[in-house]
RNA sequence: GCGCUCGUAGCUCAGUUGGAUAGAGCGUUUGGCUACGAACCAAAAGGUCGGGAGUUCGAAUCUCUUCGAGCGUACCA
């Protein structure tokens, strides 16, 4: 990387110069201490060191030292070093760029997976919602991003597990079937409905979406029905909480899918305590001594590892709690063997952090294993005005989302956002395809990269005097130009695209650091940058010319482009056009 | 009350462990298609970085304080 060789050329002469007595009474240099940046005017160059931190040490004036240090540089043959104030500033010389591109061409889809990595096994949980209703926005944000994530680390080259804890266990299971009872009675002509008393009505879920559940039952099961007279309070309720709960896994799966979310393990809580790991986990919890009674509930002295109280595990009655489940998921995580837990939960959920991590210490486990994203959550713009999401009614399902604005704008705004701000996704603006939405715009520009292609190595019709325009080159020809890596074409692609080619050479610090930092909202900030290079470079530099050389140089230029730009799609599950 | 996240251009947001004149998209204004896709490009205007104080050679960034927004503070999940 740029970066690197620049970094690795300024050390080696920090370290020179210090032999050298040039750095003032500065005697020693952690390596990697000083930050490579973009300059902020693009005159002074490609990349830029700032040296002044430096000063405190050597005990002199920081345009002093950045002197000291270029004048210690060895070989400054191939890139340009300049220096203003405390800064030296850094000009990539055209072979480094031409080494670039002929790394492009070899590497293709892989192109930007980092060389030397730590690989980890990481499970990564996102979604995980109960399987009572359809998907709302928020879900659609942990989906798109967590799904992303995964894809972003898989390419970064850690093998990743992708799972959904489906939250089948406890008291909103009943709920959902005592619903789905009051809508089976109403498909069979009963006069009934939901009460509308605000507290009463809270044990039920009163949206539409179940009508149709309600439906497919009556008809799954005319003869149960039949045999107890059509009174469906005389089954089980067991038998509308299973029949919901399995229809709306499905609803949601399906959707997934269509989402492009694709899980490795949908993981049931309920499973986990049937298995009677969770009681295990109590019991391990209690041999830790962390564990105490009180008012008829077992207690987990979470407070001694940060929390800021306890927590019970076992309830009075005896069953025990979400959070009791949710440490014993976790262990069980460990207990498969993956170096790292990455867990995508919605900022609602930030009290629990503190007592996870409190639990899986106390067991014994090291808590820096577990990573916790929370995540803002979104408000839906109609019109310009914020829609309250409710789970009750009228409410704007994920589906309805992706019905409306397509599975790449909705999968690209649920992504561009950093993950600590609010979303605010407006409808109306993902729905356009115009300027005003950068899905389009990237797109566009893969499209036109595309077709800029077909056009040298297609005959044309010529659209006025009707006659044959004959191919530049043909389609071998083209592809000698990715397989046989001409130097000398490269090097013409560099001079006149020098830009594009710049914002290439970006994509592979880009992956690192993303999946370091575990953001991907970077990724769709660069996919935008680089489409605006490329369309600008395509405004200034015509491709097919009456060069056959320039030609050759500047189509194997687009070719390198329209390469990393579907690699950087390809993380955000998001489609690169050939046409559009 | 306490905890978490946030407050940057008209709007939506970037701003990497403090560093060059605080950036981008949209919107607004102006200009650009008789050659590869104008769903594009080029340029301009637009800011007391919520307010105040402090640390520092240097603060959008760190500390304190204050105002505002969202979320949380269950023997619900």
């Amino acid at each position: 990387m740029l970066k690197d060789y620049f970094l690795n050329k300024i050390e080696d002469a920090i370290y020179k110069a210090i032999r050298a007595g040039k750095l003032g009474q500065m005697n020693e240099y952690n390596k990697g201490s000083l930050p490579v940046e973009k300059p902020k005017n693009p005159e002074f160059g490609d990349l830029a060191i700032n040296v002044s931190s430096l000063a405190r040490s050597a005990k002199i004036a920081p345009p002093m030292i950045a002197n000291a240090i270029v004048e210690n540089i060895e070989d400054k043959t191939e890139c340009e070093y300049s220096v203003i104030g405390g800064f030296i500033n850094f000009r990539a010389g055209n072979s480094l760029l031409v080494d670039l591109l002929g790394e492009i061409y070899s590497k293709k889809e892989s192109f930007g997976r980092p060389d030397n990595i730590e690989k980890e096994k990481i499970i990564l949980e996102y979604v995980s919602a109960n399987p009572t209703g359809p998907f709302h926005i928020g879900h659609g944000r942990w989906a798109a991003m967590g799904s992303t994530l995964a894809n972003l680390l898989k390419f970064y080259g850690h093998e990743v597990y992708q799972e959904f804890y489906i939250n089948d266990a406890g008291s909103q299971i009943q709920k959902l079937g005592r619903s789905l009872v009051i809508r089976i009675k109403q498909e069979l002509g009963e006069n009934i409905d939901f009460p509308d008393d605000e507290v009463e009505r809270k044990n039920y879920y009163p949206g539409d979406y179940l009508i149709p559940v309600a439906k497919d039952f009556i008809r799954d099961n005319k003869d149960l029905l039949e045999s107890v007279n059509n009174d469906a309070d005389k089954l089980e309720l067991q038998v509308y909480c299973d029949y919901a709960k399995e229809y709306e896994e499905k609803v949601q799966r399906d959707l997934l899918d269509k989402f492009r979310v694709h899980f490795d393990k949908f993981y049931s809580e309920l499973t986990l305590h049937q298995s009677g790991k969770v009681s295990e986990c109590v019991e391990k919890l209690r041999k830790s001594g962390k564990i105490y009674e009180k008012e008829g509930a077992v207690w987990f002295k979470s407070s001694d590892y940060g929390d800021d109280q306890d927590r019970v595990i076992k309830k009075a009655d005896g069953s025990n709690t979400y959070l009791t489940a949710d440490i014993a998921y976790h262990v069980d995580k460990l207990e498969r063997g993956f170096d790292r837990m990455i867990d995508i939960w919605g900022a609602d959920h930030h009290g629990y952090v503190a007592r996870v991590k409190a639990s899986l210490e106390a067991l014994g486990y090291d808590p820096n294993k577990l990573e916790i994203l929370l995540g803002q959550l979104v408000n839906l713009v109609i019109n310009g005005n914020e829609v309250r999401m409710g789970k009750r009614k009228n409410m704007v399902t994920l589906e309805d989302l992706i019905d409306e604005v397509g599975v790449d704008a909705t999968r690209f705004w649920m992504a561009m956002r950093n993950i600590d701000t609010t979303l605010d996704f407006d409808i109306e603006l993902a729905k356009t395809n115009s300027d005003e939405n950068p899905v389009f715009y990237v797109q566009y520009a893969h499209a036109r990269a595309c077709s800029i292609i077909r056009n040298a190595i297609n005959d044309r019709i010529d659209t006025e005097s009707g006659e044959s325009i004959p191919a530049v080159l043909s389609e071998s020809e083209f592809n000698t130009l990715i397989s046989d890596f001409d130097k000398a074409l490269a090097s013409t692609a560099v001079n006149d695209g020098r830009k594009l080619v710049l914002k290439l050479e970006e994509f592979k610090p880009l992956i690192v650091s993303s999946a370091q930092s575990r953001q991907v909202y970077t990724i769709c900030r660069y996919v935008q940058e680089l489409a605006s290079e490329f369309h600008s470079f395509y405004n200034s530099t015509r491709v097919i010319t009456d060069d056959i050389n320039v030609t050759k140089s500047r189509l194997a230029l687009v070719w390198a482009f329209k390469t990393v730009l579907a690699n950087a799609l390809r993380i955000l599950a998001v489609s690169a056009p050939e046409r559009m």
